[in-house]
DNA sequence: CGAGTCAATTAGTTTC
DNA sequence: GAAACTAATTGACTCG
């Protein structure tokens, strides 16, 4: 009897048969099984098989797969299901649960109710499960993935959109540099002698600076560079 | 304190 | 075989 077997994702890859971490996961812990070792070949898979024309449908997928199973393997994996989420397992040893992909059908239904609620009560998550022939815990991780999902996705778009925004403040501080390149040199030496005290009113809307008469300047006040005077006034 | 959620991570499976 | 995807685990945190 193997005391030590693998158990995946966590921070440890191997979980000790000692009775710790029953308490916690197991309601409806997917390694608590009652039997004592099952190989890897043979193990009992959880999920059941919505229906048949869907294992047919995805005939070409592994064979590891629940798809694969036949009906008696689909029927005793769907018993063995309700038995965990009764009782938990209770058993000595924990298996690694194999890990199944969800059939196109599981997937479908639970992305529908996540369209409905990213969050599920209790009655949900049981609700599904049962609609699903999964266990709870199934629903929940998945429930759990989506959301992480999701989150990871609108990080990446609100990256885009950020990222975008950047590119375009940089081309307008750009565009705004050179324009007062370009007033400076306006105000070169030789117009200095006539030159009023002109204004440049900077439209908002359409970013373009024009000049303003002193009578302007002084309504209008608002000192944004030198030499000339730049104000926000709408066209 | 227990239940629920999240972030981080692992690891099996699929795709290219 | 590497990369991408995703089911599953773990520990920390929050809240009632």
């Amino acid at each position: 009897m193997e005391l030590t077997l693998p158990v995946g994702g966590g921070r440890c890859s191997f979980l000790r048969c000692t009775g710790e971490n029953v308490g916690r996961e197991s309601e409806d812990h997917p390694s608590l099984q009652l039997e004592l070792k099952l190989s890897w070949s043979n193990e009992l898979d959880v999920n059941s098989v919505p229906s048949k024309s869907d294992r047919n449908g995805e005939a070409g997928r592994s064979s590891s797969t629940n798809h694969a199973l036949t009906d008696a393997e689909a029927e005793k994996g769907s018993s063995k299901c309700s038995e965990d989420d009764k009782e938990g397992g209770g058993g000595v040893t924990k298996t690694r649960q194999k890990k199944l992909r969800l059939s196109k059908e599981q997937s479908c239904y639970l992305e529908d109710s996540f369209e409905e609620h990213t969050t599920l009560s209790p009655k949900q998550k049981n609700a599904i499960a049962k609609q699903l022939n999964l266990r709870p815990r199934q629903v929940e991780v998945w429930f759990q993935n989506r959301r992480a999902r999701t989150k990871l996705k609108q990080t990446e778009v609100d990256y885009e959109r950020l990222k975008q925004r950047c590119e375009n403040l940089t081309t307008e501080n750009q565009r705004l540099r050179r324009e007062l390149q370009e007033l400076r040199a306006l105000r070169a030496p030789t117009h200095r002698a006539n030159a009023s005290p002109t204004a440049l009113c900077v439209c908002p809307s359409c970013e373009k600076a024009t000049p303003t008469t002193s009578d302007d300047g002084k309504r209008f006040g608002g000192y944004l560079g030198f030499p000339m005077r730049l104000k926000r006034q709408f066209c």
